[in-house]
DNA sequence: GTTGTATAATGACTACAAGTCAGTTAATGA
DNA sequence: TCATTAACTGACTTGTAGTCATTATACAAC
């Protein structure tokens, strides 16, 4: 019986649909501007057949946000990988540089990411859908713990625990991005979103040597 | 004619009990959990009343928000004058750990002021309201910029731009918070708040030194 | 006191959007 | 051709932010 495979194939395709529009209506207006039945219309389907492909307007963005940071965690693969016989401090800033180029091209994605963890979202989300959302986080900071250690090994970097230092980095690089983001806060620090990255990146590299530069 | 001023006295006298309704309604069960209703309630007027103080629910939280910032600028002049004498380094960290402090005591107030600058917040709070919010925590990076800026004349911390220096600071040290704020955020991370906190201040005061310690 | 006016307060109402579900349509296969 | 199942629909329910015509209150002038 292959008619159950086609049917299956073609629940898929619609699915797809439904999140290409939901990604469409939410980028264009905003999240919380947008309304499902924005996302309906835009997918060609009623209200009634969006509830039942996900669960909430929350899930939505999920499961959009899932997509997202699947790309960017191949995204930090890939600077790994073609910076890998390089010194540890230097394979550092290229991932970091990934990591900025990627949300520069999605900064809503990026605030979006961000917000996940506020407001309706706890509630409105599946522990399951929340919990994949996280451990594709996780993913990324493997690139970083990896790439720290090897600085630790090389004795780039000063002997410390790995995992703590990559969670620092990426919070903080983190706090960065969310500063940059906002046209108001980023006009009170009054300078360009580059230069601040720029200097949190290399402030933290530079306080992870175990010997100074220059 | 007294009359008048004391109107006035009890005019504001209702919008700060409205206010601490509010602050106790909205950090109960969460900002987006509670109603303007309940606030209403909690503050034995009519919801109509409500909306005769403040334009709407979100211009009542950027209120509070407002005075819990004054709070914490005080508390880190503060901190920066008992710790004037000390060399810099230690004066930043003294800054950092009263900025900890703070939230620490009321991290529900930490998250929705990150939250301010999403969602549906700059819909609905009039830009001048927003510039407060915004000028108060410049106030509050002002103590940062002074102890670098002291760093660099003690050369404790290398020469670099001073505002670009703090507003890193500032920006890595929200991430962080933030991350700390989330409980599964955290558990991926898998370690303590305050370890990780830490690290974080420590790696920047680190990266900013002109010489290296140990 | 009484009354006119201004100011404050009210709560029923509107608008809007998320989420539901009883009913309809379409595909499949016997 | 018909029965069964799966997919889909959109009117409806629910919940809440925000409005506004109406009512109550305070006060000053007489």
């Amino acid at each position: 019986m292959t008619t159950r495979a086609r049917r299956e194939r073609e629940k898929e395709k619609r699915r797809q649909s439904i999140l290409q529009a939901a990604h469409d209506v939410f980028f264009e207006n905003g999240f919380h501007r947008a309304t499902v039945d924005n996302v309906a219309e835009r997918a060609e389907v009623s209200k009634g057949t969006v509830y039942l492909y996900f669960e909430s307007k929350e899930t939505i963005l999920a499961h959009l946000l899932l997509e997202t940071l699947d790309e960017l965690i191949e995204e930090l693969e890939q600077a790994y990988v073609t910076a890998e016989s390089l010194p540890a401090d230097e394979q550092l800033r290229r991932l970091g540089r990934a990591y900025l180029r990627f949300f520069k091209e999605e900064p809503e994605c990026f605030r979006l990411l961000m917000a996940m963890d506020r407001g309706r979202f706890q509630d409105s989300v599946t522990p399951e859908v929340y919990q994949q959302v996280l451990s594709a986080s996780l993913e990324g900071l493997g690139w970083v713990m990896k790439t720290i250690q090897q600085g630790i090994d090389e004795e780039i970097f000063r002997c410390c625990d790995v995992r703590l230092a990559a969670s620092t980095l990426w919070a903080m690089l983190n706090g960065v991005l969310e500063l940059m983001n906002h046209p108001l806060r980023r006009a009170m620090v009054g300078m360009e979103r580059e230069a601040l990255y720029q200097t949190a990146l290399e402030t933290v590299i530079q306080g992870l040597r175990s010997v100074p530069q220059q």
